[in-house]
DNA sequence: GTGTAAACGAGAATAATTCTTATTTAGGAG
DNA sequence: CTCCTAAATAAGAATTATTCTCGTTTACAC
């Protein structure tokens, strides 16, 4: 039986996943976690990432920037991606093509996982800024 | 006025890329075009891929397995990336939401610049494979 | 307490991508 | 044609996110 005392750092992990919803890559769980876990290693964060991904508990929304970001809300949602400041937002408003995977698994013949749809562009805050500052080319 | 002798080697990037139909990573674009130009960089496809991507003339597909993907195809349409073989593919029949965008910017208060719709999953192929091969867990 | 299997920390290793610098090329002026 | 300049390039070093290795620690069963 497994207690829920068990793999702590790994649960904490977890929890903050899916208790933020800011979509944070290694570095960001990390340095969330760090305080509260001052011996916590960035490679454990990586290795249970994996792990989860691997479980399907939580999603990778793919990387910005280069840095891969995750999810640990797995329910159909649709995000926005600000290249400005590389931030990740739920788009709760919008509606999901749910019917579109079986749709797509007919279309190729072979088996339909889930699917990403991502607007990316730049947020409100750098928007602003983007005109204050002037951008030439 | 550009002779019919050799192309330069950044204008040879693109035609591949509006060419083809496999999504190419910078590797594979080099692989490509080594034939033709022996003394083709690897670096050299980055950096034009980089500008290219920075002008609007080719987009990224984001990351599978951790490389870069892109589309000489700029015109909104629908991918399916195989996480089996990697292969990234079209799905030319499915219609794109071409009204999403506004509407993301008005919720948002931010600029949309574009959107990424990508079911992922087994290929055909593949989906065969994982079936023949006998997977457990 | 002892055993053991999983989780972990630290840091080395890997791999994709970017950067640096010297060289080459294209094309225009004289 | 020769000289000049700016852009493009090759080669390889540097960077950086991520994965891997391995010795240690932890949680729990007996």
């Amino acid at each position: 039986m497994v207690s829920a005392k068990h793999f702590r750092k790994r649960d904490a992990i977890l929890a903050y996943l899916r208790q933020t919803d800011t979509h944070p890559s290694a570095e960001m769980v990390f340095a969330h976690l760090k305080d509260e876990y001052p011996d916590l290693s960035l490679g454990t964060v990586y290795r249970n990432l994996g792990i989860f991904k691997e479980q399907g508990l939580i999603q990778s929304l793919g990387t910005v920037n280069g840095v891969e970001r995750f999810d640990g809300n797995i329910v159909p949602h649709v995000h926005f991606t600000c290249n400005g400041c590389s931030a990740v937002l739920d788009l709760p408003g919008l509606d999901v093509p749910r019917r579109l995977p079986s749709q797509v698994a007919k279309q190729t013949g072979g088996r339909v996982d889930g699917f990403q749809l991502t607007f990316s562009g730049l947020c409100a805050e750098c928007a602003d800024q983007n005109l204050q500052g002037g951008e030439t080319a």
